[in-house]
DNA sequence: AGCATTACTGGACATCATGTCCAATATCAT
DNA sequence: ATGATATTGGACATGATGTCCAGTAATGCT
């Protein structure tokens, strides 16, 4: 066997499992989701689960990782300058959730707020870079800054994957930006 | 025995569950505790838990609500107007989270965030109610904003209370104000 | 095409938390 | 003091977790 390749039957397994995961938590909410039934979705042993992950939690994380890496992969390419008259991240996530809508509903969608840490923290990453081109060198207005902008994307970002929007992803992001940029600008360059 | 009046037992178990409950939830998060380890902190029997509350959620609404009518009683009095130069709500909330940092903490910080649904939900109501004095006419932006706001309010909130804040309560909302103020002002008055 | 490797399966098992119920005991209000 | 009410510990059924194993099926390599 090649080093890098993977056994036909695993990925079938790993791909079933995962989309029996977004199924049900689109469904009834992360929390709500239980392993047997992940695997009766999915159509797979119970034992067959725990060869692959350790519990749930690894299962989304997988999920999740494996997602982030095509989104940075595809990000590599388009790495314009920040901070013109505006926010650079959050145009192409609208966009990308938009494609996905499937994964991000399952993933940040529903009544609860269940944001898994490792979206939230790559996000605020992203932020984070953006804002420190604004001048800003006091460090807790950065941050501060940062953990706003951040907040708020993700609540936008819910309510319109939830609300079937009429929106396009152009238009939230253009929203989102009138919001959000002004302030960050405002609170980074002045002077005191 | 009296109407209204409770049984000097039932304060003391309920109290006791709550604080367990906060203790607890400080400590390892709200999802990994378990009636169990509530009991076993108050010392009250598990049993006893039952009679009072159906389950864990159960307790942690109870509490929320106490709190909030608390909230809503003492905010009855200043009821100033809204949107002169900034928003109403979140002064008296970084000060509030401030005053009883302790549930605060619990409810709303740690590494995951949990934020109750009554807690989101109240606010955002709060939020919506004073950027309707805003001019919007457009319902989508209003619902827009009021989900920015919110989304930055809890995030901003959430980091101030866990970096065990040099900054007091004024200043964490002046800052909260110099980024959202105006950028809602400006999408919700603008004419588009 | 055959064969060794690897993955899937289903069932058994121990463990843990949940929620219900009850009879005995402690505490309260009056 | 006494009747009412709360608390308690223990028993019980249930459901989910995570582990393990022996039998069976699919795969990849040559």
């Amino acid at each position: 066997m090649a080093a890098g390749s993977i056994d036909r039957r695993v990925a079938r397994t790993r791909r079933l499992l995962r989309d029996a995961l977004f199924e049900l938590t689109t469904e009834n909410g992360y929390a709500a989701v239980t392993v047997e039934d992940i695997c009766g979705r999915a159509d797979v042993g119970r034992s067959t689960f725990y060869t692959h992950y350790p519990d749930k939690d690894a299962l989304r994380k997988a999920a999740i990782d494996e997602h982030l890496d095509a989104v940075r992969a595809e990000s590599d390419a388009g790495d314009s300058k920040p901070g013109a008259s505006g926010f650079v991240f959050s145009g192409p996530a609208f966009a990308h959730a938009d494609a996905t809508r499937t994964m991000h509903r399952a993933m940040m969608g529903g009544k609860t707020h269940e944001i898994p840490e490792e979206i939230r923290g790559w996000t605020a990453k992203q932020v984070r870079r953006e804002l420190t081109g604004m001048a800003g060198k006091d460090a807790i207005r950065l941050e501060v800054a940062t953990r706003f902008v951040t907040g708020a994307f993700f609540e936008v970002m819910h309510w319109w994957l939830d609300a079937d929007a009429e929106l396009p992803p152009a238009e939230i992001d253009r929203l989102f930006q009138t919001l959000a940029f002004e302030g960050a600008r405002r609170m980074l360059a002045a002077p005191e």
